[in-house]
DNA sequence: CCGGATGAAAATATCGATTATTTATAGATC
DNA sequence: GATCTATAAATAATCGATATTTTCATCCGG
């Protein structure tokens, strides 16, 4: 279903690791916002050819972390309070209906698998010291957020989720960078798994809309202080 | 704004040209649903090279009109009763979000742009004779409901519904393809524009999910039957 | 001193050919 | 007779090079 993982089976294609590092490097901050890429300084820093590069921003595009102009070439994708603003309602509003109706079809294998995500999430520390942590962390977070509406039985909607959480993880990333949250997060995790487990879907939605907007606060707060 | 006419200022590159040839042959229904997209036939078919089709094949993934698999090539994205479900769902959902944001912020420009959007639509025919009058016919239809929301102020929203919207219809082209339709469908989009200018916001929200509603009903319908 | 034309440099878009992978086929083995 | 394996054909992925387009510094005229 999923951009990012579509077949482990065949081995993965230049272009599709190529995107990967590349998505990791944007999410991270490493390109920054608004940034030209010009394609042969990529093309030599990965050492690939052109072909592959250019389809892989293709797919980055598609998720809205690069934008392309004709004959113009690519740049990463600008941030702004009103971008962030627009991708934190759409989350609201899209995984909330996603959270419904994960409640309504969710059987004991998804509830399974939310507490799986949530134990191996709450493993990982949030504020770590290695670079690899962090990344852990993220994976496990991404992931975590991932399996709450994995069992909604709506692949669009689903990947319109994991597009727009992308996104926010960008701003989180970028703006958070040395934050420590101030609120603790792994029990607003806890919370939300609860609420969905137990087919409590108002409070279930209503926790994630919370856990959601509340990291967009801070968000909004730091990206004020940025300018 | 929109994926389809990103710059008309700068001259289109082929990529863009290429994407929307084959958007057009995929809505229209000329490339059957499922097929294996052959890239050296296509690629001869059209005489161009693989770089450009590749790209634009990818554009068009983005837009959930072609799936890709690693290592396997492109097909046309298939149709399924469960897919059109979701597809209308989620319009009703979105479009109806976008329309109560285009009523809040909407002005007296857009209030025109809508007025002639309308206009120009009733002034196509539906069940043209020609192919020509046909595609007129849809892009004027196309442009409309693109219009209506054009002032919700929520650019990633409007890029959602227009993917959306493109996947409806090609549902609609496909299996309504010689069906006259059985309702007063300008009756109903002029409906639609006035509630919108006149800000009865929920009875536009109301009137555009009957309306998206409706029409799903009678594609479900005569799938059913092509199955 | 400023604004628009000019041309070199940089960057992008496209191509044709090469390499790697998958799919289909035929043969061998159980 | 069915299944597995090796081979061949088809197809996709990638590359290096060429053709266009844009950008930017420069020069000329006002």
């Amino acid at each position: 279903m999923s951009l990012r993982d579509a077949t482990p089976a065949s081995p993965a294609t230049l272009t599709t690791t190529l995107a990967g590092r590349l998505r990791g490097a944007i999410l991270r901050g490493d390109l920054e916002p608004g940034s030209k890429l010009v394609l042969d300084r990529i093309r030599a820093g990965f050492g690939v050819s052109l072909s592959p590069l250019r389809e892989a921003l293709c797919r980055l595009e598609s998720e809205g972390l690069v934008e392309a102009e004709d004959q113009r070439g690519y740049r990463v994708s600008p941030v702004s309070a009103d971008n962030l603003t627009e991708v934190i309602r759409l989350r609201v509003e899209l995984e909330g209906m996603a959270v419904r109706e994960a409640i309504l079809h969710g059987d004991a294998a998804w509830e399974g698998r939310v507490v799986s995500a949530l134990h191996q999430l709450s493993r990982c520390v949030r504020g770590a010291r290695s670079e690899e942590e962090q990344e852990a962390w993220e994976a496990r977070h991404r992931a975590f957020h991932a399996e709450l509406i994995s069992a909604c039985r709506m692949p669009l909607l689903q990947q319109f989720c994991e597009t727009l959480h992308d996104q926010s993880d960008r701003y989180r990333r970028i703006f958070l960078k040395d934050h420590a949250p101030d609120r603790d997060v792994p029990a607003e995790h806890a919370a939300i798994a609860a609420a969905m487990i137990e087919r409590r879907a108002e409070e279930a939605v209503r926790l994630l809309r919370e856990h959601v907007e509340r990291t967009g606060r801070n968000i909004q707060a730091a990206l004020r202080g940025a300018v």
